[in-house]
DNA sequence: TGAAAAACGACCCATTTGAGGGATTCCTGG
DNA sequence: CCAGGAATCCCTCAAATGGGTCGTTTTTCA
């Protein structure tokens, strides 16, 4: 087989066996060859300016920035280029936030051997692929609207423990603000308080501890 | 070399390309050997009693039991047992309990491949092994005593969004109490509100979402 | 066995929170 | 141009929270 028909791989992810083990599974297929392989997000910015890959793996937490705002940066330099997002399972917003900015894969890291590389066939040649668990999880939310820009920061400060007039200050705002923002919030989550909203917002991806 | 002088090796991880990853790390070394794979616990409980191997890599989070309760009931049934606990970082209350429960080790799984290995072979001579990154976070909370079961329980029912008199019915005692419990926590976690006590709690891995 | 810790309960009291009800801008998409 | 959402601010008020201090009983463990 020539190198024209081959499907270049980029793989980026901060666990050097998981590496290891996507690098295995890719060596073993006659029509996929392993270009290169990234640690971290600036590091998979560089390797795709030298390599050029047909598809990119990329993890979603990298120990510099996001994957998301790898793959973003990575988008707007190569508009062409086919992110695959590899994940143990995260919440819905960050999903959402992968496929909006233009994910062709969302796909998580306790799939099969199999299925990564149909994957991978199936994205390099143009369509997308989100496997039914993500897609499931998605559809729970559709409907739901999300959280304001301003209402995650609220939420984000909540989790830091600040109180109502602290949150306030730190966001140069009144607090009669801060407890609008608070309700719509609890409303949007459908949570009963600031504590519960805290841990949806975790598990839904929307907030970091 | 014969099979006398050759490390037996089960590996427990849910991810399939995590285990390859390990796999083929252990394939190249000549000096040990990898007897079995399992995705689960009860799964490894059962791979362990049918290859007992020397060493046991353990994922901490599994889908069906934790590791550490994997690893309890294989070391319950086989004193011996060598279990390194492999894991993508969690709180100290984790490590601290899997090192409690006779882990040998305690590994990141964004260790690079040459560690595992010689990790393996140090805790097959017998040896403990604790990275220190692992050992920095450990001793970051020595002295800082630990949540008693009961204050795990209210802190985890806080989590669930529950409040005080909620909390007083499902744990059958009166809201009184509860505050009791609560003001402990706060105490004990540093934290300023019972927000910021279960962020605290998800960071530390004495709770889960 | 004796001290320490955990678990339980009660009282008071100031502060915080959340649920109502409003109102005003600004900006964006039909 | 107008509807609607986002963001800002204001008022009231009941309920929830967190801090303090004081007890009892049981369990743990050194």
């Amino acid at each position: 087989m020539n190198d024209q028909s081959q499907i270049r791989v980029l793989c980026v992810d901060d666990h050097p066996l998981m590496r290891d083990g996507i690098g295995a599974a890719i060596r073993n297929e006659h029509d996929m060859l392993l270009v290169a392989e990234a640690a971290g997000g600036h590091e998979a910015i560089k390797a795709f300016r030298e390599h050029q890959p047909d598809v990119t793996l990329m993890d979603l937490r990298l120990p510099d920035i996001s994957g998301i705002d790898a793959m973003l940066a990575i988008r707007t330099e190569f508009r062409e280029a086919r992110v695959i997002m590899l994940t143990t399972f995260e919440g819905d917003a960050e999903m959402q936030r992968a496929l909006n900015a233009g994910a062709q894969g969302y796909l998580l890291k306790s799939l099969p051997r199999r299925q990564l590389l149909d994957v991978i066939r199936k994205v390099h040649s143009g369509r997308k692929h989100i496997p039914p668990e993500v897609a499931m999880h998605l559809a729970e939310h559709v409907g739901q609207d999300a959280l304001s820009k301003r209402e995650v920061e609220v939420l984000q400060t909540i989790a830091l423990g600040k109180r109502n007039s602290e949150i306030a200050v730190l966001l140069f705002i009144s607090e009669e603000t801060v407890k609008g923002h608070i309700k719509h919030i609890l409303e949007k989550l459908g949570a009963s308080d600031r504590t519960e909203a805290v841990a949806i917002g975790v598990r839904r991806g929307i907030i970091h501890l």
